[in-house]
DNA sequence: CAAAGGTCTGAATGGTGGTTCACTTCTTTC
DNA sequence: GAAAGAAGTGAACCACCATTCAGACCTTTG
């Protein structure tokens, strides 16, 4: 025997392992899944194409793991928000939509990426289980508020799959891109006040959700 | 000189463009448009993958025929519902989404072809556009509610993105696959009642969606 | 430093599927 | 029926990637 792994080879691996995901997902924001072919990726990550196989069984394992990365943040960060103890459940619901469509303003091509752009087949399943998981974080604050009484009654899930949809219909659409600072922030107010009224919260004046005390 | 086009030829020429496009879009609604190759649209058309490019210049072509014509269809009769002159502004709405969404649960295939199935690039396109022609249709009914006091005030395009967006992505989940024709009539009302709270339609009882006189 | 066992490369391989084209098979006209 | 043109065919062509692999290059150990 004469050679074996040492932490510093190790870390060098994995360095180059973590540096090609973020690459890649750098990429495909840029470009979308199609764009994204495994030479492009790879020289984006500085290596070659061949080298991306000691990371990755695939090409389509490597797109797999950028979109569970990318994705998980994202329930992670909405998880936050919904299951905080920030107000009632209105509340959270409004600030979580914010959140959820505030993130996507800022990182287009990533939203767009995990919410809508062609993708393959590994990917579209993820895509799948990625927006139950939204889907679900919403319909527990739904299902929080007409257990209060403070919304009426209503399919939980039904609303919570329409407020992911809308989220992501308004933002996706290229049309919707808000040019000024000014414009986003009256688009996130008309959402927030659209996912009240789905989720069938009375009409009261809230808090401005753009607003920093 | 020795042969010009008769009329019969024409006719049968035409006939199988028809054909094709009928196909064609019969084989995507089954199997999307990844698996809809040339070869497999002309095997079903009855004639072999040559023919197709005497009908069409490439097969993104076909494929934007076969898009515009299923997706006009349903604009169409969307447009009809909500443009028609049953009711006001409110009740237009509703029924505009129990159609909408009535005729997706009946072809979920199509549906999902048109809504949300990985497409090449002139398709996806032409679904933006599809999107925003749906969009509009939607907005102009919330602006007649609110113009007429009967909505609260809102941004329409945003309340006509969201119901889009609300409507496909509960019917383009597999896992929201009614299996009866009772929960596919639940789910239908859900959708209205959604409907309605999200563009601010004050809450009052409504003729059950799936009544039939 | 030599041996052993990695890592890394990039050209070759292979599969897929749109597109073309030489050829066959109609249709029409005279 | 023969010539003039289409229409129709399907095998061959080609571009595009994902994937592999033989060899080059490194790192570690004794």
């Amino acid at each position: 025997m004469a050679y074996r792994e040492t932490p510093a080879v190790r870390a060098r691996l994995d360095a180059a392992r973590t540096r090609l995901v973020e690459e890649a997902t750098a990429v495909v924001a840029e470009v979308g899944w199609a764009g994204a072919s495994v030479g492009v990726v790879a020289a984006a990550a500085g290596m070659s194409a061949g080298s991306v196989y000691q990371h990755f069984p695939s090409k389509s394992a490597l797109a797999v793991e950028v979109f569970r990365r990318a994705a998980g943040r994202e329930v992670e960060v909405l998880g936050a928000v919904l299951g905080g103890s920030g107000g009632d459940a209105a509340t959270r619901l409004a600030r979580g939509v914010e959140v959820f469509a505030r993130r996507a303003l800022e990182s287009r091509g990533l939203a767009h990426a995990l919410l809508a752009a062609p993708a393959d087949e590994a990917v579209g399943t993820e895509r799948l289980e990625f927006r139950r998981r939204y889907r679900a974080l919403f319909a527990d604050v739904v299902r929080e508020g007409t257990e209060a009484g403070l919304l009426p009654p209503q399919d939980p899930e039904v609303t919570a799959a329409a407020l992911t949809g809308a989220v992501g219909e308004v933002l996706v659409d290229p049309l919707a891109a808000p040019g000024s600072p000014a414009a986003a922030d009256a688009l996130l107010c008309e959402l927030t006040a659209l996912a009240l009224r789905c989720a069938g919260a009375p009409p009261t004046r809230r808090t401005e959700p753009g607003r920093r005390p």
